[in-house]
DNA sequence: ACAACTCGTTCACTTAAGTTAAGAAATGCG
DNA sequence: CGCATTTCTTAACTTAAGTGAACGAGTTGT
């Protein structure tokens, strides 16, 4: 489990062993049943998460809709934009699976920022990539139509359309459950 | 013109005279024309703008048809994903307007971060505030239709409805030129 | 085992966006 | 100025998504 997260680390930065026995020592790990909310609505909070096994959401709630806009499995990490703009949260979140992940908080990480300027550069490098990811699926998802955007998530994330519940995955699409059902059977039919 | 540059610069850390005056030794600002291609399809650039007072987009062909995604404005920064990617851009930037900006390279920020561990913060600050934006915008999209994109655009960025073409418009709230005068129309209609 | 609930699918109908085409309005240029 | 080009609008028609309702399969709880 440990090595994951610095399967991770060693992306950005590398570790010496000292680091990394002084990053185990913050004890971040935490292991979360199916169905657990790791944040409501209205909440402040100062958590960032990053997934090691399994998988969470983010949803909205409007007109008494659930609506959700992500999903985050092994090997993403996550900082809400609650966190960063300190207002209180407009999303839930929640676990999709069993999920084993690890919770930094703000106030911790600008400790360790300042202690070792390394993490201050991989929280860098991770936010632009992040940032240049999120802008190429937001263009994509812009330029193409549910259907497109169903076949895209076929070819890049397959395990989702497994792993996560066809209504959940149809407000991730921009589309209402009963569209994605029709679509399914649409394109059933072309291959035919 | 540079304290437009110093005071978005101040939202995030605090210069001193010297370190401006570093800065203003890069020349790091451009002025031009409407219509300009900063980049193209294909190419590959190390490039990163702030815009200073104009208006620059992005957009794509597909199928021979311009797909606008993004609008820069007055002290917006961009850092292109291809940048960051080290990739051929998929897309291309062009100026709206006359516009003023800065550009860095990439190759220059690494070595002003290294010089200036306040510029690494300002960095991480900035993208991670990006992000959190982006992330935000990203789901309002998913969770509305182009309609209520429109009316959300004419609240938060009046200025882009006068100042950018409507085809250009339309692919940003992700629809055809045709519809996006069709759904005015209907709006039009609702208020009387 | 049975009732209650959730989830996915299907259907009929409504609404809105895509498509194709035509014309009006605005812009650029010789 | 007039001509060409680009942009915007309108219209008729097609296609796909939204809506409301019903049904069956699977699950949960008692």
């Amino acid at each position: 489990m440990e090595d994951t997260l610095f399967d991770f680390i060693s992306k950005y930065i590398s570790l010496t062993e000292d680091e990394k026995s002084e990053l185990l020592s913050l004890d971040l790990f935490r292991s979360v049943k199916q169905g657990t909310t790791l944040l409501e609505e209205g909440q402040k909070s100062k958590n960032s998460y990053f997934v090691l096994k399994g998988c969470i959401r983010i949803y909205y709630v409007l007109d008494g809709e659930e609506k959700t806009t992500a999903f985050y499995t092994e090997m993403e990490a996550l900082t809400p934009p609650c966190v960063v703009n300190k207002t209180p949260s407009e999303y839930y979140i929640s676990c999709v699976e069993d999920t084993i992940l690890t919770v930094s908080n703000s106030d911790m990480e600008v400790e360790t920022n300042s202690k070792f300027p390394k993490f201050e550069i991989m929280c860098r490098l991770l936010s632009e990539e992040l940032l240049a990811k999120q802008q190429i699926d937001f263009d994509e998802f812009k330029t193409s139509s549910p259907e497109q955007r169903y076949l895209n998530l076929i070819q890049k994330r397959p395990d989702l359309i497994q792993r996560v519940p066809q209504y959940q995955l149809a407000s991730y699409l921009g589309i209402k459950p009963q569209s994605l059902s029709r679509l399914r059977a649409r394109i059933l039919d072309k291959k035919s």
